[in-house]
DNA sequence: CCCCCCCC
């Protein structure tokens, strides 16, 4: 039977509790969270006692909700927080813990454990493993260094110490409330991360002094209720630096973490909702060039689109602005990690770096190692599925398929787009739009590919691009020239092309068929498509 | 006290 650590529950309650200590889980009940993230309210047992004031610290929710927290379990708390309320009571943060045997796993409960009756006599905070005397010295002032999963709105006193993961640039407003201007930044440590914002006289005093990537002692500042529209930052709330602040450098950082990140899988941006501000993880599998454009408020703005791979297996489009656009270098597939990206529905699925977004090329963090591994061993050799229907050029072609697949994987039952190389044997022209003889409105045609036939419906730009004429000039040569018309069609049959095609069901007059419509036509690349048939080659010689 | 999130 599992041993609990008992005394546990005394010198937690009483603060002088260390970590690594093995509890059962007795009860757990959710909280209302009144407008931030619900909380956690945890019973725990060491054996002798029970406690009911642990609280689940928010990064742990998902714990409780994916129901690995099930009265019974027993767990190791790994890392906490001891936070005092005004009326004396100490309520232990839970940061870190890990379940060491299911719920299931476990006959019942543990002993006999009697409430703890709340004997505090020592009014000693207690950090965690950090025992009083070992805590670093906070320059200039008495406060101790507190995590910052323990800041709260109703505690001014206080010194963090953590890393500056993302700092915007000074932005000025104006509005009916009045002008100012102000900068934004995000620091982490070992317990989380905040995101704080300096005003007016905060950014003449802290704006220069703050460096991504440093480690700051912070002193002082509102909290308030975190607007979790604007931001992925996982904290209830966010900080505002006041006359109060001080911000000083602290050289021995080591120990603090680089970044806090919570990957999404690129499969799971489906089932996301729109303008959800996500971390993504993956390979830069394909990159376009950088392209200048003017936006709907008259603003010059460079914009680059990049494709991202993960061990999913499906692909994302990530527009990039500004200057990480021009300075993005996709030599060499990099790891590209964002925290924060926005994510759109254009194309079905798509990524953006916002203003708020932290672009990290080949992060030194055990997620990128994975993933390269991965795509060195077996990524590289994968298509891939794009999430992003990309229409017309550029974005990259996705989601190569023989035209059996298309069958065999039923695309058309989903409203998808595919990329085939075909030949053409047959091209017939259906309709020259009757009311205006430069619109070439519909032609259809048959292609093959080795396996299959697939009749596909084109419009303009791609009937246009197969036949080699302008649909003016076809318009006039239909009337003017019949023979001569008829040969540009006899001229485009034989012909092979890659296709971008989407393949959907339709429903006319109670009957179901699958419509296929092209909607791109490029010639083949073929060093390109070499290279796919090899490693189409190698994947079959593998199997 | 901001909160701009651009384009196809």
């Amino acid at each position: 039977m599992t041993k609990l650590s008992e005394g546990a529950i005394e010198a937690l309650s009483n603060g002088t509790g260390g970590n690594d200590a093995v509890l059962q889980l007795v009860n757990i009940r959710k909280i209302d969270g009144g407008s931030g993230l619900p909380r956690f309210r945890v019973m725990m047992s060491d054996g002798l006692h029970t406690l009911s004031s642990f609280m689940l610290s928010t990064q742990l929710n998902f714990m409780a909700e994916e129901n690995r927290l099930a009265p019974n379990c027993v767990c190791i708390l790994k890392k906490h927080v001891t936070n005092i309320l005004k009326d004396k009571r100490r309520v232990v943060i839970i940061l870190e813990m890990e379940v060491i045997k299911s719920a299931e796993d476990v006959a019942g409960r543990i002993g006999e454990p009697t409430p703890y009756t709340e004997g505090n006599k020592g009014f000693n905070r207690d950090f965690g493993k950090k025992a009083p005397s070992a805590m670093p010295s906070t320059p200039g002032d008495n406060s101790k260094v507190v995590p910052i999963a323990s800041l709260n709105p109703y505690q001014s006193k206080w010194t963090i110490r953590a890393r500056v993961t993302n700092k915007s640039s000074i932005r000025t407003w104006s509005n009916s409330r009045g002008d100012g201007k102000l900068f934004s930044m995000e620091i982490v440590d070992e317990s989380g991360e905040i995101r704080v914002t300096g005003f007016n006289q905060e950014v003449d005093k802290f704006f220069s002094l703050v460096e991504v990537g440093k480690v700051y002692y912070v002193s002082k500042g509102s909290l308030k209720i975190a607007n979790k529209q604007y931001t992925s930052v996982k904290n209830d709330y966010e900080m505002t630096l006041n006359g109060e602040s001080s911000i000083i450098p602290c050289e021995d950082d080591c120990d603090v973490p680089v970044m806090q990140c919570d990957f999404v899988s690129i499969g799971d941006l489906e089932n996301r909702e729109k303008d959800a501000i996500v971390d993504v993880i993956g390979v830069c599998k394909s990159v376009d060039e950088v392209t200048r454009l003017t936006t709907k408020s008259n603003r010059e703005v460079s914009k680059r689109t990049l494709n991202l791979m993960d061990m999913s297996g499906k692909l994302v489009t990530v527009t990039l602005w500004g200057e990480e656009a021009e300075k993005f270098e996709a030599s060499g597939q990099p790891i590209v990690a964002i925290k924060g990206a926005k994510l759109s529905d254009f194309g079905g699925r798509s990524l953006s770096a916002s203003f708020s977004s932290t672009l990290m090329i080949n992060p030194d963090i055990p997620e990128a190692y994975k993933l390269r591994g991965w795509y060195d061993k077996e990524g590289h050799a994968m298509d891939g599925q794009s999430l992003t229907e990309v229409k017309g050029s550029g974005g990259g072609l996705t989601n190569w398929k023989t035209l059996s697949d298309v069958k065999t994987e039923h695309l058309g039952h989903g409203d998808k787009v595919y990329t085939a190389v075909t030949f053409i044997p047959y091209l017939s022209i259906q309709q020259i739009l009757p009311t205006n003889k430069d619109n070439l409105n519909t032609s259809t045609l048959i292609y093959i590919d080795y396996a299959d036939n697939q009749w596909v419906t084109c419009f303009q730009e791609s009937a246009e691009a197969i036949l080699g004429q302008n649909a003016a000039y076809l318009g006039q040569l239909k009337d003017s020239n019949e023979a001569a018309f008829d040969e540009v069609f006899q001229q485009a049959n034989f012909n092979t092309f890659v296709f971008r095609s989407r393949v959907k069901l339709e429903t006319y007059n109670d009957e179901s068929r699958i419509k296929a419509t092209v909607m791109d036509v490029k010639p083949v690349d073929h060093k390109d498509y070499s290279k796919r048939l090899i490693m189409n080659i190698r994947k079959l010689a593998a199997q």
